[in-house]
DNA sequence: CTTGCACTATACCGACCGGTCAACTACAGT
DNA sequence: ACTGTAGTTGACCGGTCGGTATAGTGCAAG
């Protein structure tokens, strides 16, 4: 076929999808090859594994929020309004879902890494490589919040993974209560945290 | 057998550890049998189904759980240092089983309730009941700590939804790292987030 | 001794699991 | 036209899945 692979990309975004919507143990390799209408052959020729495609599916499912991610965290916005933003594209993402699925789904990273991170040594290091990667703007932002004197961060790296553990918390809660209500307090609460009282801008 | 429900017992208890230790898609009705030492004949009588066993075996860890809990939100002892115990039992748990299976297991309600919440709506439930009783004890906390002055609290509810989840966020992500480290700060982010600087008693 | 019942034991079920394989196709370089 | 190779196909594998069927056990009441 012409267009490179088109098979694997299939593959990833649909494994991503199934998984993402149920759980990893739950969805079969016949039921990710069916619905991207691909035979199990060109599975295997494709990825050597079950395991394998998840890892896959999981870095290109970072890749395709990055742009997204740089946007958000783009040093030409205001700290503050770095936070607004990201807070309201977790509530925004998930919210989506629920419509689309009529059930809340949570962070996929969080809910694959939790049932699989005592298993499956790779994938678990897939997980921590994008907690690595979240914290990483996390930092740079709280930094910044530092600079502008809105909050007093001595120990900004452990900061910046209370905030993470705080979120992906949020967001693994909202999973279990399958309710959207809470996850709306996101914003709400990760400003607790920091020590922000502000009402601040309005954003809408 | 004159025990009441040896079988069941063993069952509950098997089934616990064997999910906490890998997940509930991963564990076999057969696996659990084996261990307990009890035949798919005798499951099946104590049981109607696998997802049942885990509904039973999700109350009966909690049940296990209680008094422990009960002893630590004791209205007798004051209210700041019921949430320094409270934080130090989460983290013994955790290093303990860190030091049985060699890599840390998180909190087994939020595993499992993040694996199923949505494909088995019973779990959901369960998952969504032990999260409702544990935020009674840390309500009443927090009321307590702010009627000591400790904190200002006009919200107790959400408050203590907050600290449920970044608690148990926290748990996630120690699994997702397969370290200690994280969890060990445990105490320190949730007096962060109640905005309680003190460095408070020793308790060492 | 006999009946009834809670419980145990094991063989068994069809469906499905992740993964393999050899035959095949389409196309690039020669 | 010939060959090497990347990719495709679907039948097939042994094993395991959750769950069932049925025969058998020990024991207490009649």
């Amino acid at each position: 076929m012409r267009p490179e692979s088109d098979t694997k990309q299939k593959l990833l975004t649909v494994a991503m999808d199934l998984i993402w919507e149920s759980s990893y143990g739950s969805v079969s390799v016949d039921d990710i090859c069916t619905k991207a209408g691909v035979n199990k052959g060109s599975f295997y020729h494709a990825f050597k594994s079950k395991s394998d495609l998840a890892v896959a599916a999981f870095e290109r499912h970072w890749e395709s929020k990055r742009p997204l991610l740089d946007q958000i965290f783009s040093a030409q916005i205001p700290p503050l309004e770095r936070l607004e933003k990201y807070c309201q594209a977790i509530v925004n993402d998930q919210k989506q879902k629920y419509q689309s699925f009529g059930k809340m789904l949570g962070c996929p990273f969080c809910s694959v890494g939790s049932e699989l991170s005592t298993q499956d040594e790779k994938i678990r290091q897939k997980a921590e490589q994008i907690a690595v990667r979240s914290l990483k703007y996390l930092e740079s932002l709280i930094r910044d919040l530092a600079a502008e004197g809105l909050i007093e961060a001595k120990d900004t790296a452990e900061l910046a993974e209370e905030i993470l553990s705080y979120v992906t918390g949020v967001l693994m809660q909202a999973k279990i209560e399958n309710s959207v209500k809470h996850v709306e307090r996101l914003q709400h609460g990760v400003m607790r945290h920091l020590g922000i009282k502000s009402p601040s801008s309005v954003t809408a």
